[in-house]
DNA sequence: TGTACATCAGTGAACGCGCGTTCACTGATGTAC
DNA sequence: TGTACATCAGTGAACGCGCGTTCACTGATGTAC
């Protein structure tokens, strides 16, 4: 079994996790330490006991909301209600209206997407990760499916949330989203009958 | 005829045109005001007798990204070689190689997705008709097609240079792009034979 | 159980630096005669 | 065409501010006996 954490490690753990929040929400560049140690009810001066540097702290912080928001899909698609398939579950969950407006608590590469390459060598590889973690969390929803169809999936379900994003919450976000998720199903999921 | 443009109007869109280049290479946040004036040759001092503010810069800058990045695309696909499609055109230009590779002068939806939400309402309201111009160059060339389909198009498109770049400009991220452009040719272009 | 002391997590002031913005000034451009 | 002057585009120093990072210190935690 393993040790309990000591005090140290939950400060530490409640840091990452402020800040897997804080990026999805304002980007990689739009959050400092100050503001993250003070969310988190610390002061900035102690950040550098628990990491070596910002960009160490933003790669911990994309693995965490990585996981977090993967464990949320697995969750949704996991005990799909019967008759309803995992990959119905996950489309009508990645295009909702409600990770329309929740950012910060949803898919880290839709939030952080096109900042990925331009960060450090650390914060990158973890963005990398977190790509083909995607992909392959797509690839398990289609039976049978080539991770080249679980690759345009998830490009798919990435783009559509970043332009509904872009045209803002509202009608018009809602419905490029609307659009998509029936293109998808109709695509992709066990043809049933399935309209509005 | 419209008059010749003064000294400053000419210096002016030298900035825009720098700017241009600069917001898709380093993010909205990541270029600072004496930067963009340097790399036009100028000293930042004199930036407030062109633009109110930073943000009415970006606006400008974004505005001007976009319309660069239609006209590549509408050159493109207005003179297709005979036999290739308009379409085909655009999904082999925008999932090229090349493309993955040129941030700085590419997409600019590409390039700032994600940052988009975040950004002044002016900055915005220019990024969200950059959207809807992109779905309605993505229309044209889809003979016959609905704004839903061109706006699934769309967002696979934007979707998968994303994922591509935060793979990296390696075998992995152009594998993604071969993929998704294959898939999208395969689903929408006219089924000419076309392997590999 | 109670005291004495070492360890350790977190505090808050300070650092050098670069940001967006302002402004008094300079030197070039262009007009008037 | 040539001089005198007004206009204007761009300069560079300065502003207040917040950033990432460092560090001497404090007060709480936990161990030894």
């Amino acid at each position: 079994m393993e040790p309990a954490p000591t005090r140290k490690e939950l400060t530490h753990q409640r840091i990452v996790e402020t800040a897997a929040r804080a990026i999805r929400r304002g980007g990689f560049q739009g959050v400092g330490v100050a503001d993250i140690m003070k969310e988190a009810g610390l002061t900035h001066g102690g950040f550098y006991a628990h990491f070596e540097s910002r960009d160490a702290l933003l790669a911990e912080a994309l693995a965490h909301a990585g996981r977090e928001s993967a464990g949320r899909v697995a969750q949704r698609t996991g005990h799909a209600a019967p008759g309803r398939s995992a990959f119905r579950a996950l489309v009508e969950g990645y295009l909702s209206e409600e990770h329309l407006i929740s950012t910060e608590t949803g898919c880290p590469v839709a939030a952080l997407g096109s900042e990925m390459p331009r960060q450090a060598p650390a914060v990158r590889e973890v963005a990398a990760e977190r790509v083909r973690s995607l992909i392959a969390g797509v690839r398990k929803t289609l039976p049978g499916g080539s991770a080249q169809t679980a690759a345009v999936v998830a490009s798919q379900l990435v783009g559509a949330l970043q332009l509904a994003r872009a045209l803002g919450d509202n009608a018009e976000g809602k419905a490029l989203l609307k659009g998509v998720r029936r293109h998808l199903l109709e695509q992709f999921d066990t043809p049933t009958a399935d309209q509005a």
